[in-house]
DNA sequence: TTTGTTGCAAAACGTTTGCAGCCTC
DNA sequence: GAGGCTGCAAACGTTTTGCAACAAA
């Protein structure tokens, strides 16, 4: 599917859930969810860099991006991932191929990979007592720049 | 490996990172290390869980908690999850195979699980810019419990 | 004796909540 | 017009930090 569609189609999907749940469609929520869905690639955020980005947009309060990320992360249009930092980041999930995530343990940085074994052995794994949605898989360690800097250290 | 043997491997383990690094071998951070790998099997504890339980035993306050679980995470003595939730939560890794997690994303109960293609899959995978250390893995999704509300409320 | 570590309390941080006014339905 | 949603600021729970007293090396 196109980066375009993908566009239109995660507003639809928004617009079904918020009018079956009897929600809202208010300007705020769109605008939110076009912002991030306006990135290309694999788009990480935070709650306070989304706040900050949009400022110059479309002005909405921290509160209501909690709230809204809220209702995204409840229909899968984006995923919450819980790094060893403070905030929780996000990425959107439409139109992106399921990959994992390498972190350093030194700096923090996150880098994605895909990997097909992976992916089928995930998706092969079925649970009698339990519907899965999505996964995510975290590699820790250390990355090329961190491992030099402690090689010098240690001279 | 039996169970007592590591509980004393793990103590070693701890000494020879405390003197490389010339930290000190303080009785709190061998007590906080010891409370840990003193139980069985899948122990998943919070900072303030360690805390109230080890009043009993050896008396420490909670920075020190926290102080000592990084240590004890720098050096893979225990691994650091950030579920949705709000507290990180710990486990302890030696001695145990690695599993992979499920998370409920209804009532945010964990399980475990380990599945052999998953493991295989991801061990077989190396980079050339980074050193994996450990990994984790979750599945979200909604169990059996969460499930059969949500069946009956839409009733 | 030196200096890292502790406990305590206060601060910091991300996130949630209460409330008055607003805007979707 | 009713009631959900917003922005704001205050509150919350977890984690970090500053500091004086303490204890490992």
């Amino acid at each position: 599917m196109k980066e375009e569609n993908i566009r239109e189609n995660v507003k639809e999907v928004f617009a079904t859930y918020l009018k079956k749940h009897q929600y809202r469609k208010t300007p705020e929520r769109f605008a939110i969810l076009d912002y991030i869905y306006s990135k290309e690639g694999h788009f990480h955020f935070d709650a306070e860099m989304l706040f900050a980005a949009m400022q110059d947009n479309y002005r909405v309060s921290l509160a209501t991006i909690y709230n809204t990320l809220d209702l995204l992360e409840d229909i899968n249009l984006i995923v919450k991932h819980k790094f060893s930092g403070q905030a929780a980041h996000y990425e959107k999930t439409f139109g992106s191929i399921a990959h994992s995530h390498l972190v350093c343990t030194q700096c923090g940085k996150v880098k994605e990979f895909t990997d097909k074994k992976i992916r089928t052995a995930i998706q092969a794994k079925s649970f009698s007592s339990f519907d899965v949605t999505h996964y995510s898989v975290y590699l820790y360690g250390v990355c090329k720049a961190c491992r030099k800097k402690i090689e010098e250290q240690e001279k």
